[in-house]
DNA sequence: GGCTAAGCGAGACGGTACGTCTAGTCTTGGG
DNA sequence: CCCAAGACTAGACGTACCGTCTCGCTTAGCC
């Protein structure tokens, strides 16, 4: 699932993959430059060298655009970080996470997530492409945790990962604390003592 | 604390209030009716029978009235449910909220939200007037719930509400499950009983 | 010399020439209609069914609009009258101006003469296309008429049109007095007989 | 004659004579100082210390402050240059008049007749305030070089003033050739010797 | 090797909204 | 009733992008 439009596949010219290059990597410079509101599909065209239609014949808007520029570039860095433990692993891959979110990635994510509400097509891809492959794989963290006896057996791993990482993103964008280490520690220890006597 | 310019005090004819309400109050409406996209300064004045400067006088773009007029409409019904015992109030809040966040509601607060994003201003605004004063009433249902024995008497009250509102917050966002009443009991019990072993 | 501005020659979709004639033609009506100063670029572009922007494309400013429609008017109708003695041909060219003069063309000049007062190459235009084919014509008239042995032969053409044309258009301008038939005879006249004794 | 509008005589407060001086000489400076068309009834109100409703209660427009300020200038210098011969006198008069449109007199009179072309009471006022008293003063100046014998005692004097002056006021606003002495001197002499042969 | 369908850069097109400006009027509080 | 200040409605200004269209020109793949 991408956001890009599918091309006819066999008659004429087929279209230029360093073009596709061109404008995803331009997209993504330009937001990095100076912030997803101030770029413009006329922006990324002029900066690429490519014509309006060009990008017109790919993907619907903006939005679309810089979310695969976002997707494509990580792709390959989505590596997770694992301990022996599983929970090590979940404690160290939300620690990442919220390092990660105090630069430009998180910047980055706020824009998508932010524009996604207005824009349906967005939130899916958002979702589909970003969230739940993460959700998918740690969920085998959490029930690889659960099966080691470092989380209870009966819990909801949904909930659980709701619980988790929910706050890191309503920090992210409602600022109300600090995205630091020990307030990932604190959650997690917190989230598995509970709150109940 | 305001999204609104303010004027300088005692000179001239003063900004009317009525035009005020007008301003707000079709702002609300508009968006209510075709969506925070789909309404700009231009129609709100032309509902609203003002002119375009006398928008721009007291704000200096559209997502500022919005928020305004949110607001302002919050400001009345900020009752919250309370029960006996607190950790009853809250579930009932919890509840209520998810409620509220499946209807018009929750679109208005995805569109703030997702516009807060890209304005530090707004991003403010939306905390300290929508945001704080929740958590600041929380905090004390939170702390009788400890007293009452409900809730343990070390936990952090912050984390505890991170971790019982941030999910509300992305679901609605990222749309990864439902908003329903059997998400927020899951949760709360979830959260009592915690992860661990 | 036109007040339009020029289009990069061959790139890139070509200028439509329909838009261009609409664009004038609804200049020119509406200048009719209701007058120069209640026309604006807004209103052409709406009866015209034009985006605003392109006739900011094309054109600086109203004024260059209608000056360009006027112009474009202009070209095919310049025909002069004639008749066998040049003396005569000259006093029916400036009966059939004052003629013109008295009507809708009239208020036209005055609009156009009386902004080009504010902009410098509004002035260029007018002179370069309205006025200067005019005398550059007439010049060849008063010659022939010189010849004809109906002028002086020692006189300056440039200071016989001053003295014979400038009067009509001051009283366009000024109105100190009637553009009538008796008054352009009367100049006539008394020009060749000269004021002094 | 005045472009102002009149207050009703005897009650209330009555207007201020130095608040009047100080519209007029700001609306002077600033036609001097940015051009006609850069001044704004606003940009006079706030650099003369008076509200914009001073303004309107006095002059019905922008046009009309300038006019009745550059009328006000006028009265005092209003002399004509005077010799013993009258058509010396009106040789004088026409080359002390070109010299003062070469400068910024000139621009001023390019914008308040330029502007008169859209306002009849713009064109009204100039025309009985500006052009017609020196018109009387023309005449008489005219009438006595008859008299002399250095002017025709048959000709008409209106057409005469025509003849001599609108070719000034064509130079000024058209820049069809210099407003030159010898321009004036040759004007004079041809029109004295007479087209004809 | 020529044909043809689509892609390409460029830029014009109809629109919409922006945020600013000025016009001319209205409303304060204070002479 | 005047004054300074400044808010008011109204609406044009000129600009920025949107997403579509139309040029003339590649550039494959298929006959």
């Amino acid at each position: 699932m991408t956001v890009s439009k599918v091309a006819k596949p066999r008659q004429g010219r087929p279209r230029s993959a360093k073009v596709h290059r061109a404008i995803l990597e331009t997209a993504l410079r330009q937001v990095a430059a100076v912030g997803f509101r101030a770029v413009s599909v006329e922006s990324i065209a002029a900066e690429a060298g490519v014509g309006k239609p060009t990008i017109y014949r790919r993907w619907p808007n903006k939005a679309a655009v810089v979310m695969d520029a976002f997707l494509m570039k990580l792709e390959p860095g989505t590596v997770f970080p694992t301990k022996e433990r599983a929970i090590d692993s979940l404690r160290l891959q939300m620690l990442s996470q919220v390092k990660a979110f105090r630069g430009d990635f998180g910047s980055l994510i706020k824009a998508l997530l932010g524009e996604a509400q207005f824009d349906p097509e967005m939130a899916d891809a958002f979702r589909e492409r970003w969230i739940m492959p993460r959700r998918r794989k740690l969920r085998t963290v959490i029930e690889e945790a659960m099966r080691q006896g470092d989380l209870r057996k009966d819990i909801d791993p949904e909930l659980a990962m709701d619980m988790l990482y929910a706050p890191i993103y309503y920090r992210l964008q409602i600022r109300s604390g600090p995205l630091s280490e020990s307030f990932v520690n604190g959650l997690l220890e917190q989230a598995r003592k509970g709150l109940g006597p």
